[in-house]
This record gives C-alpha cells, sequence and structure tokens, in this order.
DNA sequence: ACCCAGAATGAATGAATATTCATTCTTGAT
DNA sequence: ATCAAGAATGAATATTCATTCATTCTGGGT
C-alpha cells in the first residue's frame, strides 16, 4: 500500500504460503488497522477479539502486541485512522483550490460525504461503534472531537463565503454548518441501520435539499 | 415504582438490607433492564457484565439468566424498551389530539427530542451503542427499524398536514421528514459525542431553524 | 558466506466472564 | 401453623480471551 519504490518484485502473499514474511513497522500496522475495520465492521465493535484481528490480517497472535501495545490502543489508533481519513478527505475538498466555484465545491463535499466508495459501508459501521462507546470513554471522545472541531471550521468558513457570495440574508453559518454536518450524520446512521428505508439516493437528495433551501442561488 | 395500592407499609430496599426480596417478575425485568441502561451509559456497551448489571440492580448473578434467559436476550429487550420509550413518546405527541394547533405540536415534537429529561444522556448513549452494534447484528437492525418505520410514517403525516394548512409550494413532506429525522439524530449525536461543542438550546436552535425553513407560516 | 538485529510466531498463562443449579428463602393459601 | 410454588441466591464450572515470551526465522550489511 505504502510502497511506491518499484524494484520489488515480491512474491505476493500466496493464499497457504507459510512463510513466515518480515515487514517495517508502519506497513503491519497498516495492515492491522485495516483488519480491525473490517473485523468491526463484520461482527461489531464489542465482539472483535484479537485472535479476530490478527487471523483476517494473516498474522499470528503475538504481533498485535507488538506493534501496539495492547488491543486497547490497537482500537485507539483505528478510530484516529477512520477519523483522520474522514474528516480529511473533507478538508482536502473545502479547501483545495482545485474547484473554484463555490456551489461545485459544495457538491463536490456533498459527493464525498454520501459517495458510494465500496468499502463506505464498512468504515460507517466503524464510525458509530465509536460513537456508541464514546459516552464512556473519554479518549475515543476526545480524538472525534479534535478533528471533528477542525472540519466544522472549514464548513463553517466555507459557508460564510456562499452567504456573502450569495447576499443571503438572515442566515448564520455557523448554525447552518452545525445543521448540515448533524443532517450528514443522521443520513449516515440511517444508510447504516435503516437501509432499507433509505437509499443512497434519497440520502443525497436530502442533503442536497438542505444546501439548495439555504442557498438557491448556488444549488442548482 | 409500580405500586399505588397503599396499604403496603414495605420497608424501603435499605442499602445494608441483605433480606431476600420477592417481587413479580415484570417488575423485576423492569429492573434489571434499567440497571442495564445506566451500566451502558457509564460503561459502554462492550464494558457491560452481568455481574455489573446484577451488581447495579442490588441483586444477585443468577436473577438475570431467570428472568431473561441469556445476557445476549437482557441487551436485545433493552434495547426494545429504549427504542419504543423514545418512538412512542414522539407518536403519542404526533397523534395526540390534546394539541390542535399544527404549529405547537411541532414544537411540542421538537421539545420532546431535544428536550433535557435528566436521563436523556442515559438514553443517548444507549441507543448510539446499540447503532454501532447494528451493523453486525440483524436482530438490532430489526427492532430499530419496525419502530422507526412507524414513527418516520405519523411524522409524514403530520408534515403532509402542515403542507396542505399552509399550502407551501415545491416540498415534499416524505423528503422532509426523511431530512428532520436524520437531523434530529444527528444533533443527539452531536450533544453526546462533543458537548463542548453543541449545547443543548443550540441544537433546538438549529433543529427550529431547520422547520422554519420549510414552513415559514407555522414556526415563528 | 556469514551474522545478527529485530521481526514474527504461537503455545502457555492467568484473568475475566456467562451460565448453571443445588440450595435457601418468602409468601400467600389452606 | 403448615405447606408448596416458585423467586432468589451465589459458589462452581467451563469457556473465552488478552497478553507474554522463549524460540525461530529473515534479510540487509559486511
Amino acid at each position: 500500500m505504502t510502497d511506491a519504490s518499484g524494484a520489488v518484485t515480491e512474491a505476493l502473499p500466496e493464499p497457504g504460503s507459510k512463510r513466515r514474511q518480515i515487514r517495517p513497522k508502519a506497513e503491519r500496522r497498516q495492515q492491522l488497522i485495516d483488519a480491525t475495520i473490517r473485523c468491526i465492521a463484520q461482527h461489531g465493535l464489542s465482539a472483535v477479539t484479537m485472535q479476530m484481528v490478527t487471523r483476517e490480517a494473516g498474522l499470528s497472535v503475538g504481533i498485535a502486541n507488538l506493534h501496539f501495545e495492547s488491543k486497547d490502543n490497537l482500537l485507539k489508533e483505528t478510530l484516529r485512522f477512520v477519523a483522520e481519513e474522514y474528516h480529511g478527505g473533507q478538508i482536502e475538498i473545502m479547501e483545495g483550490g482545485d474547484i473554484l466555484d463555490l456551489g461545485e465545491r459544495l457538491d463536490a463535499l456533498l459527493d464525498f460525504q454520501l459517495g458510494r466508495g465500496v468499502t463506505q459501508r464498512q468504515k460507517m459501521s466503524v464510525w458509530f461503534a465509536y460513537y456508541g462507546e464514546a459516552g464512556a470513554r473519554p479518549v475515543y471522545q476526545k480524538i472525534v472531537s479534535t478533528v471533528d472541531r477542525l472540519a466544522a471550521q472549514k464548513l463553517e468558513a466555507l459557508f460564510t463565503q456562499i452567504i456573502r457570495e450569495g447576499n443571503y440574508r438572515g442566515v448564520d453559518a455557523r448554525e447552518l454548518a452545525t445543521g448540515y454536518s448533524a443532517l450528514i450524520d443522521g443520513l449516515h446512521l440511517g444508510l447504516l441501520v435503516t437501509p432499507r428505508e433509505l437509499s443512497k439516493r434519497r440520502a443525497r437528495a436530502v442533503a442536497r435539499d438542505f444546501l439548495r433551501r439555504a442557498f438557491p442561488q448556488h444549488i442548482r
């Protein structure tokens, strides 16, 4: 994943291969985090075991405690990874100079937030698994609120720009940003828990509707 | 709690009292469910143990398996209780004939959803703890989506009435209802995870804003 | 060709936990 | 008073799991 150093015609880890592979620490860490994400999505946070994760990663049990000191830490780092990936993606769009039109930028944001990455469902599961524990675990709360705050600021800034450009009256950027974020979270929740009732298509329509109501000149 | 039959000068369960109390099954079930809610809120779903719950309830370990057949079942019933309580409350407001003005009814709904019951935080914790596991547990998904669907229908009906009464144009009741529900869920999430950033006061303002934008004649 | 730092393994350990059930206790009926 | 039904108890059991660590293995450096 991380590697782009060509040269290596490394035999890919064959299914039945028992051959012991030695890889740099960073790579193994990521491998374990990825496996953890899949396990949480499939079995739920409370059912995840170290055996399960290391088997999913195709490694031995001991390795998890070698690269992370404990299960607790592995879970913490996994949350940090997912949180940073999600919020990082958002922020990149919001402050990226490649899209100049503000309306288009909003659309790109929405695409990212409700887009159809195959892995999306996995990520959502992880996301909410941690939210569920956050009430009882300050560590999780801190990780989430740190990245959350940054994304919220960027969103508010974007909304402020749009409000100025469109000369919209009687709208508060901060309040709108809070509402929009909450709406997206709620839609994710709906997609996760009641996929039968709420399709991705409809979720997108709902979010777009919110934005259109607020910024009629910018969204179609 | 249930009892109002006077007569009984039953000694309240004193702190240090070892006296064995015999109570009807239904009462013990509720007692255990209540204890489970407190435990989940305080320690997180994945850390809840039977010992913990029964101690919290002031009862012996064996009793949980006497009244619920298993831990799994106790957790399932606890979710059912919380889900029904929350959705039941909403539905009562939405179809209750005691408030005739539709705008007032909306306000009452909002009050209930973001109101300040002392226990509110506990309930939210439980709510999201289960959402987190729902991706991996069909049973939870089913319980939630069953009650959810009913509430969604009632909300859509209420919105339809309001749209007709206000003669609002270009608004789809179903879409608005989905958006409003998602918004409320998202705000709950914010209140739980980042209480520092989002006060109840602001959450209410945001939700009210959403409604005002949609139904300007009905909400102040 | 050889070495060795450190990466990887997995059997063993001990702690935690759900569940069982033989026993004890309570209460309302007789 | 006595009794039976069934509610409640908690020590014991069996299982599951995180963590440890003695040992094995790999691959880059010399």
